[in-house]
This record gives structure tokens, C-alpha cells and sequence, in this order.
DNA sequence: TTCATTTATTGACATTCGTCAAGCGATGCT
DNA sequence: AGCATCGCTTGACGAATGTCAATAAATGAA
């Protein structure tokens, strides 16, 4: 058996999460790998502020962050992302203009930041890599999915079935403001079963 | 001065199209009228069916389009085009997976057809029309537009700020649907003043 | 531990909005 | 022209949900 350099732990994380994406060859994990550069957040500290460019993905390997824009003075909460999830403002990054939301470390944070600049030079470099756009576009369609949905209760029930860990991470009053809701709603919602 | 050739019709829709995205050189104005189609639908005809995917960005020269998706068996509209509106399904036409809505021809209608290939070949050409990736995603950000502000009577002050020609080339039906709230909400809210 | 703050729950009430139904004018087809 | 269909308006009503308020439980800081 030929001999090979042992994976480190920025490694074994790609491979995990391209493994998601699709079929990827060990020179492409390599090529994702070197450009994938590993950081830590402290709670409440901002990755993407309002007013500033999404130039980056970051994909969560510890931790919990969230996003939010200021309706008056409350935060109105668009995106909750936990461990495994990419979070980026999608409309911000795709067209490289001010983004009007927030994303805040929810918890201490560790993430592998992948620029825009890097996912131009992946796709470039192996076609295998469009599916990233694919992948991060899901962001957005999550958002989308509850809109659809009319009632609060039908609201929940699809919210609780895809994504139940975010009940365990965020307090229920992010979640109601997730789901456009008040949180008295959502509790009287979840104490009827 | 120097003789040059007199532009089509297609190359003036196009410098004006592009004018509004950027600057553009003539070079460049040139790349993308040789790969814009100009086609031609009649009233009713689809331009996109339900589980094909969207391969193609059609920027209307006239006439009327609209996306929809059945729920049940109403239509459920998800967003209305017009003069000088790229229409496409972006969440389809990025991915490439299957689209779950429909777009259909409301009037008999011209437009320039772009594919999902073009783009990738003008952006290789030149780095300006990744502007255009921008342009495209604008169809996204509308949508969501809507869901945030929470009342019926925001969100039809909002279009009709937004996007007053609608209110002239569709019924309130369909603006109603578009909006997710009931013909009649609409109806008394537009009496109200 | 103690106190202050945040979060969740519950009740009472008001409001928004959807649904159902009727009527009316405009449009289109035969 | 006559008829059917469609779009729009208006009224009545009820259900869903937001708001306000009080309280309890949980959390965090001193």
C-alpha cells in the first residue's frame, strides 16, 4: 500500500462535508482543502455585518449562529444555522453588494471560512464544484419553505420535522421570531399535543 | 467617421439591456447578442413546466409572463413578469435540479432566451457579466421581499411603490395571489382610500 | 446564596384576515 | 342579441393570531 500523508483535522472535516455534496476525488478535496481556512468566533461576535459584503461561506463545525435584521429596534430573525450548516447571506454573496442582515455567533464558534474568491477558483479549477452554488443556494430556499405554509401550526410541524436540532440550540422565542410567530403562539401551539 | 453596421433590433434591446447592469463594451455588447435567442410565445404557452429544469433566463421584450405552482389544484402564484423583468426560475436555473413552479405566457410575448450555458461562456469571456449572476438573483430577493412585512395592507403598499405596473397588466386576482392574501383583503384595501 | 434578568406559560381581549354568499358590470362566445 | 363566465365589490361571520398583562421557572451575575 503506497504511503500518504495523514489527514489533519481541516481534512477529515472537507472530506466529511463534500462527501454531502457529492463524488469528489482526493486532488479535489485537496484543492478545497487548502482554501478552506479554519476560525474561531466568540459568542456574539459578528461575522457579517449589516451594510458590509458577504465574501465569505462558513461552514460550522462547532457551535451556533444566527441571522437577523433590525425591524425597528427588534431582531427579526431570517436564518438559524447550527453544527454542519452552512451560513452566509446568499443574497449578499452571490451579488457581491451590502448585505442588509446580520449574522452573530450564538454560541463559541468554529467554522472553515471559504471565500467567494475561492469558490470562483474551485469552479475554475474542477467542474465538480458547481454543486457548491447548489448547495449554498439551499440557504435560501429554506427561507422560502415556511412562506409557503400558512398556518403558525403547519409552520412548526415542518420547521420541528427538517430541522429539529434547532429546537435544542435556540430558545423558543428565536425560533417564534424564526417563523414569524409570537412566541406565545408557539407555546400554546406546542403545549396542545 | 468610421463605417460600422447598422444594429439589429436584437443589439439595441441588448445595449439596453445591459446598460442597466453596467458598462459594457461593444466587444462585450457583441458576446452576448450572438448568444441571446430571440423567441416568440403565445398567450398560455409554457415557458417552463413543472419538473424540467430551468435552462434557460428569458428577459421579456413584451408582453406579460407569470410562475406559479399548484397547490392543490389552485394556482399559487409566486411571482408576475413584465416588460424589461428577467424571467426564470433562479432556484432551478442555479441548481440545476427540477423546478417545482410553472412559467407561463400571460400575453403573447417576445423575448431574448439566454442559457444557463451562455452565461457560464460570457462570464469565462469576461469577468464584467458576473453582474449578471447578480441581475439574475434579483428575482429571488423580490420574493422574499414580501414575507417580511407582516400586513396585508404593507405588503400591497410595498408592490405598488415597488412595481406599480403590475397593478396595469394584471388582474387584482392574481396581484392578490402573488401577495398570499384573499382578492376580497385586497379589494377592501384598495377601497379604503 | 441572593437578586436581577431572561424565557416560557397562560388568560383575556382585540384585530386582522379568510371564507361564504350575493350582486353587478364587463367580457367573450355562440 | 343573449347567455355564460369572469373579475370585482361589499356584507356578515368566525377562526387564527397578535397584543397586553400577570406569573412562574430558569439563568446568570454579584
Amino acid at each position: 500500500m503506497q504511503h500518504q500523508k495523514i489527514p489533519d483535522l481541516n481534512m477529515s472535516v472537507v472530506q466529511g462535508l463534500l462527501h454531502n455534496i457529492g463524488n469528489f476525488s482526493n486532488e479535489e478535496v485537496q484543492l478545497f482543502s487548502v482554501r478552506a481556512i479554519k476560525r474561531n468566533f466568540q459568542k456574539n461576535d459578528i461575522l457579517l455585518n449589516e451594510g458590509d459584503v458577504c465574501k465569505s461561506a462558513f461552514y460550522i463545525i462547532y457551535g451556533e449562529a444566527f441571522q437577523f435584521y433590525y425591524d425597528d429596534i427588534d431582531e427579526q430573525i431570517i436564518d438559524l444555522h447550527v453544527e454542519n450548516d452552512w451560513c452566509l447571506n446568499h443574497a449578499s454573496f452571490v451579488t457581491q453588494k451590502p448585505s442588509t442582515a446580520i449574522i452573530k455567533a450564538y454560541s463559541d464558534l468554529t467554522v472553515l471560512e471559504l471565500t467567494i474568491q475561492s469558490v470562483h477558483e474551485l469552479v475554475a479549477l474542477s467542474p465538480s464544484f458547481f454543486q457548491l452554488g447548489s448547495v449554498l443556494q439551499q440557504t435560501v430556499s429554506r427561507v422560502q419553505y415556511f412562506d409557503n405554509t400558512n398556518t403558525a401550526e403547519e409552520k412548526h410541524k415542518q420547521l420541528f420535522l427538517s430541522r429539529p436540532q434547532l429546537f435544542q440550540q435556540f430558545p423558543l422565542k428565536m425560533i417564534a421570531s424564526y417563523l414569524k410567530i409570537a412566541p406565545e403562539t408557539l407555546s400554546r401551539i406546542r403545549g396542545k399535543k
